[in-house]
DNA sequence: AAGTGGTCTAGACCACTCC
DNA sequence: GAGTGGTCTAGACCACTTA
């Protein structure tokens, strides 16, 4: 039984995920339209709306015009995954963050670089490499190039009060970007930046940035062993 | 100058992104209120709405009720990952898929598994390791325990046609869950399986799932080298 | 051709929070 | 207390598909 008059979108949600769990609505099964679901629940269809935009968001259920709206038969479920400013997640862990900077140079791009950001290999770019560190023990090696045609002043900067990364996202606002995570064993030189034994298996970020046509900056963020990435589903 | 009536969501978030690359709206700075930006831009408050939510989403802008909206200090920008099943991935890439079940039993969980599932260590789980395969290579080694309380015909199920990733997916429909990726040096039951040097760097997965207080399963996956999960920001 | 979801509008009330 | 975003409503039109 439905009680009447769900006039939450968050309530309409709850119900209809209850369908979905309890298997009211079986997999691959058609469910009622918008409007019926509406006339049931005894609220707008508009409301209706808002919730079932939140199931397939979360990849419960499938919608296409004219077609209806199905319940999903493989569930993909989606995880968020926030990107923060290094400094801020360790602070906010309630360590000690600091930065060093290892290494900046202008100098012309690597050929894998060269074509992530798609870029001719002529145009020297900012090769910037610097550790992160919390509590005084390394916990990210950054390996980053930026692009000094797109991003103002950055020729300027020293980087020596704050890391290209967070430098980069205060400054430089971006329109879209790609991230990639990946686990590889530690190279020579990083093993040793980040004090852990060689070949140490280490948690890879790898991003790219663009404001619309244009490359911003490529970063490989090595973590120390331990770290981890969480997100509720 | 900004043209008059914009009148889909997409078109004001476009504009409203705009202002925010572009620094006409200064990090830190308010805002107009809804109410004035629907009356420049000519349409409902409502379309105003939508486009901003979508923007606090992203982590671009910051809102609060009565304080208005500020945009960010510091972008958190969100990544959302698809989690689907390790099957339909693989064949998406054009490889051949096969599951191979290792071991089964019913047993007492660790002390581990146990508090992640927050069940007592006195009550048998079931204990399922496989392989997935692509192309006849492994590609993930599953270490994988199951609440039978919580999962009807769990028992019965031999998990040789489908492995207990795919059959959870498609018959235990999960509320909330908990994801974590991490990097790990492959253990020497996992390097063996995988057929990968001892100590070779594995991307880690660690999945537990809930329904309502009832904890489904908890899941360790072990990638082999070269695994990458990509995502777009 | 027709039915479905996607979106927009104009107006309204509410919840939260800062002053 | 007052101003802001959050949401709901009722109605409308549109875009897309598929029957």
């Amino acid at each position: 039984m439905t009680s009447t008059s769900l006039n939450s979108w968050e309530a309409v949600r709850a119900e209809l995920m209850r369908r979905i769990t309890e298997r009211v609505w079986r997999p691959g099964e058609r469910i009622p339209g918008e409007a019926e679901l509406a006339d049931e629940f005894g609220c707008a269809r508009a409301t209706v709306n808002r919730a079932m935009r939140d199931l397939a968001e979360a990849g419960l259920v499938e919608r296409r015009r004219r077609a209806g709206t199905r319940v999903r038969l493989d569930p993909v479920r989606k995880a968020t995954i926030s990107i923060p400013i290094i400094r801020l997640e360790v602070e906010r862990r309630g360590q000690a963050y600091r930065h060093k900077l290892l290494e900046r140079k202008l100098e012309p791009p690597t050929a894998v670089v060269a074509s992530r950001l798609d870029l001719d290999r002529a145009t020297k770019l900012l090769h910037v490499t610097s550790l992160h560190l919390a509590d005084s023990r390394p916990l990210i090696y950054e390996d980053r190039w930026i692009n000094p045609a797109a991003v103002s002043d950055v020729l300027d900067e020293p980087f020596d009060k704050s890391s290209p990364n967070e430098w980069l996202v205060r400054n430089t606002p971006f329109t879209h970007g790609e991230i990639a995570f990946s686990a590889e064993n530690a190279r020579a030189g990083e093993s040793e930046q980040l004090g852990v034994e060689a070949g140490s298996a280490l948690f890879i970020i790898e991003r790219t940035t663009w404001t619309g046509a244009t490359p911003i900056t490529t970063a490989r963020l090595a973590c120390a062993p331990g770290y981890r990435l969480l997100s509720e589903i």
